[in-house]
DNA sequence: CGGTATCCCTGGGGATACTG
DNA sequence: CAGTATCCCCAGGGATACCG
């Protein structure tokens, strides 16, 4: 990591997640790998440029690995390691909070 | 609620608790109740402008409580809602994934 | 103390064009 | 297809001052 962690672990996972597209990105790879055009796809509005950097972050943060696979034209898979994967609760968790939300607030 | 609810449920839970400072303010009413000024403090480099914005949302969309004081100097306590503290499932495992990664992060 | 009211500014993000 | 490379924009957020 190149920043420090925060001492509160809340902060911690904040800041490793909060960017505008990175849990849409996580809500999408853990029903397993993904292409980048498929991600981008499956999220909607967000630009290439953007979705670009918000993977290679999270590539550099350890939660996802980029494989190239060298093809004409090229394809790019997108897979979470074992630490994004374990993000799994956090997610679960907003889904079904979400859930509710929504079924209180037609 | 002003806004439209996205289909995704995980997108919703974004939408109420994405802006930069609601989680932390989560995280500190899980707690109990706390004064402004509590709250300013323990976040820590918030201003008083974004924090009372961030507030204003919340209580907007039931999350949490204002309770104003008639008093001199006046006090106002924020306090969570029952659907802001439904949260707490989400705020745990942050809780839990955070300290996890700061310990593979030395 | 807990706000508004202003002004200002940064950088995350968007649009478009080009490329291996 | 999956990117860079540019240029641009604005809204979220900060700083300061003042108020009830």
């Amino acid at each position: 990591m190149a920043k420090e962690l925060p001492a509160c672990p809340v902060e911690t996972t904040l800041m490793l997640i909060s960017d505008r597209w990175k849990v849409l990105i996580l809500r999408d790879l853990m029903e397993g790998t993904r292409r980048f055009g498929q991600l981008k796809k499956s999220i909607g509005t967000v630009s290439q440029k953007v979705l670009t950097a918000n993977l290679r972050e999270m590539e550099a943060d350890g939660l996802l690995s980029r494989r190239v696979y060298p093809e004409v034209p090229p394809r790019v898979e997108y897979t979470l390691t074992e630490t994004g994967y374990s993000l799994k609760p956090v997610l679960d968790a907003m889904t079904e909070w979400g859930t509710g939300y929504q079924s209180k607030h037609v």
